[in-house]
DNA sequence: GACCAGGTGTCCG
DNA sequence: CGGACACCTGGT
């Protein structure tokens, strides 16, 4: 991938593996939608962008400065990574990955806030996708920071202590039950002393098991943030969708060592194909 | 109205 | 330790 800053934005080409219509529907965020034609808008970090795709996703003109481009989004959507060599990973004698990564291609892992992967997959638990959407959009609107960019108005995700200052609006957003444990963790990271970053720094497993301390974060959540917010690129999350998918194309065992230390890269591919040919 | 959805805590053997 | 069961809420 290259890029240069133009006047209306930079300007990305020779772009590989870079799909924002794949990475907007696998699942792993919940703040970028399609408001036009080859046309996406997001929230990350604070921050509104808006991304024009070309139709053979070959370019993209990120409508942002070249110092936010550098500093935020080119980390963010994990261009140093070379998805390449990843799915090269996947041998012919697995099909069903083969299929994957080739229906897939151009997903990449968004290197997300880990405070937002924690609360975002927290209400993921036992829900559907447009609800954790709707959801999400109203904590934002009620609890996070009002912004403006070129005349855009957009809500930043709220803070540990934003949702802590006005916890009795918590029961108007629709959390249901989860409610609890959003209160739990908000609480718990507002501390001065505790800081989710620390966890980049351990290994996956670690990681999940720290995270397995939050109220209402078991398994499955816990590997969520460790692989989207948190760095930990060989997180394996197993939801329904993979419980299905093992059992079905891998006699109940799948073998994700294989693909140490990308094996949650795999997984997404793994998610995304295996969700669609579902549907 | 019953049942379910990208799980988890709790209780019980 | 493994298996049942309840859980908010909005949608079929």
């Amino acid at each position: 991938m290259k890029y240069v800053e133009t006047k209306s934005g930079v300007h990305l080409y020779e772009l590989d593996n870079f799909s924002m219509e794949h990475i907007i529907n696998s699942g792993q965020c919940f703040r970028w939608s399609r408001i036009a034609t080859n046309t996406y808008a997001g929230v990350a970090k604070g921050h509104y962008l808006e991304i024009l795709q070309s139709p053979n996703e070959a370019t993209a003109l990120f409508k942002c400065s070249l110092k936010e481009f550098e500093n935020l989004w080119y980390d963010y959507f994990d261009f140093s990574r070379d998805y390449q060599s990843i799915v090269k990973l996947v041998t012919d004698s697995d099909s069903f990955l083969t299929s994957a990564v080739r229906f897939g291609s151009g997903l990449r892992i968004l290197k997300q806030d880990p405070w937002e992967c924690l609360v975002t997959f927290i209400i993921s638990q036992q829900n559907n996708i447009p609800r954790i959407t709707g959801i999400i959009e109203r904590l934002c609107n009620t609890f996070g920071e009002l912004k403006e960019k070129n005349g855009i108005k957009y809500r930043c995700f709220p803070t540990p202590q934003q949702i802590i200052d006005k916890y009795h609006l918590l029961g108007t957003v629709g959390l249901g039950y989860r409610d609890k444990y959003i209160l739990a963790a908000a609480i718990k990271v507002s501390d001065e002393l505790y800081d989710l970053e620390d966890l980049r720094r351990v290994d996956s497993v670690t990681c999940t098991n720290r995270l397995k301390e939050f109220y209402g974060v078991g398994d499955k959540v816990a590997n969520c943030i460790s692989l989207f917010g948190l760095g930990h690129t060989d997180a394996f999350p197993i939801d329904v969708w993979i419980r299905r998918i093992i059992d079905e194309y891998y006699n109940g065992e799948f073998d994700m060592t294989k693909y140490s230390p990308y094996s949650g890269i795999i997984q997404q591919y793994m998610f995304y194909y295996g969700r669609m040919i579902k549907q």
